[in-house]
DNA sequence: ATTATATTTAACCAATTGGTTAAATCAATT
DNA sequence: AATTGATTTAACCAATTGGTTAAATATAAT
């Protein structure tokens, strides 16, 4: 019965997601969960021993999805500005699809720093920033692009794309932004921020 | 004894700021509001009545507090890009003695959206906004500026200052920086961010 | 049919937590 | 000295919540 026990398990599991990224570990109700699985506490429990364990696993497997898409993103020999364009592209487009991740990984972050551990296997990362920080310099020698910090770039440029979902609330609310005014506001960055970026440190 | 009193409620909303802000709602815990003010449960209770309550004033004081000071830092009549050098030169400024307050407000007002209304009387808003706007569109007009949608470089501009306090659990690991390497990242950036911006959007 | 596992039911437990209460104590006012 | 309000002490309560247990039932595999 090992198919059925995948279903219920992934079926747990999603409810969970749901129940995590919205209320965060403080706020997550076990309860809760099982009814969004349409199962019950004592199966949940028979699945996932405790709450710290479910949440371990739903925290390291959202923050190795976003991680690892984001650098997917980049990991490619385009130069920059192509490089720019595939990268807004791609990674909103993941955004939209988990609008709340961003939310979730910032704050669980913040509160449990040393969550990190499990999470990031950090020679990929290495190799990757290395990477594309060499590339960034050889673009700088070759004059096409100004004397800017690698780190600082780096930063603006994953700033630019996360963070209206980390302040969505604010969005809707001080912009007395709808749902589907946010989903336009988004879907228009694809196209403007690599060019926000790209005006900003290209040299002409 | 009201002068003891203003006092005593101070040391409570004071621990109740720094508790909230590092745990949120759903993790704070009245008992450790009452250590940390070093006064007990009961006293606590008897001078904000619950938990709700004392949550509500210090949200409600500390949304007014960000947002106020994000708006006085464009409120006034500079051309944009010293307006962008001023902003970012007190906006950082203030991020940086409470580093803590953009991930706290909007956690909860992604928790909670309906939590604004008390917030933002939003008129001093609209108006700000507008004045802002117009002289957005002034500066397309005249050429100075290239065009681009007025919210999507407000957003852009509040982005760049906001994210690494947002995401500093995750640049503390991810890019393995310790607290002072941030506190250096962060002085760069009031200098850099205007630069960024402006070079974005500024014709020559 | 039997076995083994998955699932439900339902009661239960211990710990935590927000909140209350009443009496005692302390400090300043009058 | 008497009064008033601030503060502590300490016990207590009810609700919530994570987690367990044991028996019953359903479901598939052998």
């Amino acid at each position: 019965m090992s198919k059925n026990d995948k279903i219920t398990e992934e079926k747990i599991f999603d409810a969970a997601v749901d129940e995590f990224e919205e209320k965060g570990l403080d706020g997550a109700r076990m309860q809760k969960i099982a009814d969004n699985a349409g199962i019950n506490k004592a199966l949940l429990h028979y699945y996932y021993r405790s709450k710290d364990k479910l949440f371990k696993l739903v925290f390291d497997r959202l923050a190795n999805k976003l991680l690892d898409r984001l650098l997917n993103c980049l990991d490619n020999d385009f130069p920059l500005e192509k490089k720019l364009k595939l990268f807004y592209e791609e990674h909103i487009s993941f955004l939209q699809k988990h609008p709340k991740m961003p939310a979730f990984i910032f704050h669980e972050l913040n509160r449990h720093p040393e969550r990190l551990q499990t999470v990031f296997n950090s020679e990929r990362i290495r190799f990757l920033r290395e990477d594309l920080f060499r590339q960034i310099d050889a673009e700088k020698s070759a004059g096409k692009i100004r004397n800017i910090d690698n780190f600082q770039l780096f930063i603006n440029v994953v700033a630019l794309s996360a963070f209206p979902f980390v302040a969505r609330g604010l969005l809707e609310s001080i912009l007395a932004m709808n749902d589907i005014q946010f989903e336009d506001f988004i879907e228009a960055r694809k196209k403007d921020l690599p060019k926000f970026v790209i005006n900003s440190v290209k040299l002409k």
